[in-house]
DNA sequence: CTCTAACCTGCACGCGCGTTCACATTGCCA
DNA sequence: TGGCAATGTGAACGCGCGTGCAGGTTAGAG
């Protein structure tokens, strides 16, 4: 490449405004105003902008207006368990929430890398808001997310400092309504199969559960961690399910896990669903109408929560109000075959 | 906001390479040389500039830097059906390796809005690429993106027109070997109950099956499509196997339509799976090996694929070459409770 | 016919950074 | 000590676009 060459392909030198403005005879700021809405320029000239434009495969760069309008027209989202479907299934929701808002979305990973190196490029990239489903957050990040003016919304999660604002799901109310159908089915000996342990998710749940068993006056019969994995809830549930006497109902954080529950129990114990074991999954996920698993299931309204985290984020974005919201969505119990209705 | 305001919240002016040069000491060169590897500059000094930096909390503008290199460092993805896990886990994936790469995914979701629509957000972000995972490219758009310049990989599709690289399962030889498989159990009233009909992993995988089929003299006994879809999967299944007589095995193109098939077969029919009937499902996903559904199922390796396309398109990215490849991923067949080895 | 208001258009500047180039500084060897 | 190479410095420019401002044009009112 020579001194001003245009790297490889000298050929294809990138179109600009300038270009399409000298196609159509006119300024480069009427072609600017050709695509800005609501700009002043008469509707033959834009006509005639347009035209060219078209004929010269001309768009925009997003990139170089963001650069002046100090607005990237971006939100970042830090995702990881993809290979949980339920936070594919929140991804494509906030994905298409914020897509119809016509922001674009800087989707990084959380597996390898760890946070702490995920927010500052995701900063670098000018993005206009952060949105974090699931994912822990250190505290040092979100100082530093803080100082960065940018609003953040944090989904299903929360913190233990007030420093990020919130949407999440009642699962607290989630498991207590669990704890009262089973006090209910006549079931005494009640399990938990708890998520992640860091995750303020499935402690709440958990707590929900205990808090309203024991104004029952029954306590927790027994706790296993299944990580929110098929594999590690599989050896949960046998260990649960290899106690004297066994638990007789199984409250799992999450479907996958009672799944597991479910087919360890089938298949390895021979037990009677719900008869001899009742089991109670949470999130309603698809998998859990199905013939098969007809999995009694807590439904936290996904759907409802993306669009109030979508609504805050863009609120704040606009307002440019950086006062602290915690929102919750209530939790909403869906009866299926999986536990019985009455003692 | 006055002639010159910062927008809404005038104190928080964005800071930038001058301000830490200024507090650093230095020139606006010497930090941008702090933060380019390699670049002519002593350790003492860019220890300075980073401190400084770090006070202010500064950090590059990726925007700004992308305008001059002419290049974003971001790759964009439109994926869809995130509901389906196995398209979660490809995006997943593919983020991942794009991740270790440097590059940054720009995702857009084509639920709503068409492709069409979608291609030239993507490009007026000024992406260094695109990869298409599992999506339906309009010719027109194809041409938009070839003309764009910048490199192009469809996973798991390709189209009729050779105008788009590609990286694909051996989706042919996926129905190949289950017709094989089916064959030696000693089925002979073979369905297939077929995906997306305008995706050519769908047709692939059909005529996979078909050929092999006929080689051994056997024409395919029935064909429903289920969409991909566990509902839709669950009338095709029914539409199946209410059939006089109802076929004795069903190759389902994927796993998730498979399981559908499972439970309508053993739910609504009665059938010993896979004594009166067997089932083949595809993708070989987590679910397929769960002890409830103990589905045979084709691996496409989807670890490879995206490893191949990730791959394929960083070399076009730095090399410039924009020839025309399609690469294919052998699939194995993985042997499973729900079909019997010998007839 | 003149004056003013309404409406368009083009100029020039700035956004934050990478890069280049001429120059200043240092280090090294003779 | 002189001179040359190696290395660091700072001013200037370009990247592509938005936009305030000033100038220009037109139409309608008086």
């Amino acid at each position: 490449m020579d001194k001003k060459g245009r790297s490889v392909n000298g050929s294809k030198k990138t179109i600009g405004s300038s270009d399409v403005a000298r196609l159509a005879g006119v300024s480069r700021s009427a072609v600017s105003r050709a695509f800005t809405p609501g700009a002043y320029i008469s509707p033959e000239t834009r006509q005639r902008v347009v035209e060219a434009a078209e004929m010269l495969n001309y768009s925009p760069n997003a990139i170089a207006r963001s650069l002046s309008k100090k607005s990237s027209g971006l939100v970042g989202i830090i995702a990881s368990n993809l290979d949980n479907p339920y936070y594919a299934l929140m991804l494509s929701a906030l994905s298409s929430a914020l897509q119809a808002k016509g922001y674009g979305i800087l989707l990084l990973i959380a597996e390898l890398d760890d946070m702490d190196a995920l927010i500052p490029k995701l900063l670098s990239y000018q993005v206009d808001g952060v949105i974090l489903p699931a994912a822990t957050l250190s505290s040092k990040m979100a100082v530093v997310l803080e100082r960065s003016g940018r609003p953040v919304v944090l989904v299903n999660r929360y913190l233990q400092q007030d420093v990020v604002s919130s949407v999440s799901g009642d699962n607290y109310g989630g498991g207590t309504a669990v704890a009262d159908l089973l006090v209910k089915g006549g079931h005494r000996r009640i399990a938990y199969m708890a998520g992640l342990d860091d995750t303020s998710s499935s402690r709440d749940r958990g707590q929900g559960l205990k808090d309203r068993l024991a104004t029952h006056g029954i306590a927790i019969y027994a706790q296993e961690a299944g990580q929110y994995r098929h594999v590690d809830a599989v050896a949960a549930a046998r260990r649960l399910l290899s106690m004297t006497p066994a638990p007789d109902a199984i409250f799992c954080a999450n479907d996958i896990m009672a799944m597991a529950a479910l087919e360890v129990a089938k298949v390895e114990y021979g037990l009677k669903v719900p008869a001899e074991l009742a089991i109670v999954g949470y999130d309603n996920s698809d998998p859990a109408s199905w013939p098969l698993h007809q999995l009694t299931s807590v439904d936290q309204h996904l759907e409802d929560m993306v669009k109030l985290s979508v609504e805050m984020l863009l609120r704040k974005l606009v307002s440019g109000d950086t006062t602290l919201e915690h929102l919750t969505v209530p939790a909403s119990l869906v009866v299926r075959a999986s536990t019985r209705q009455t003692g």
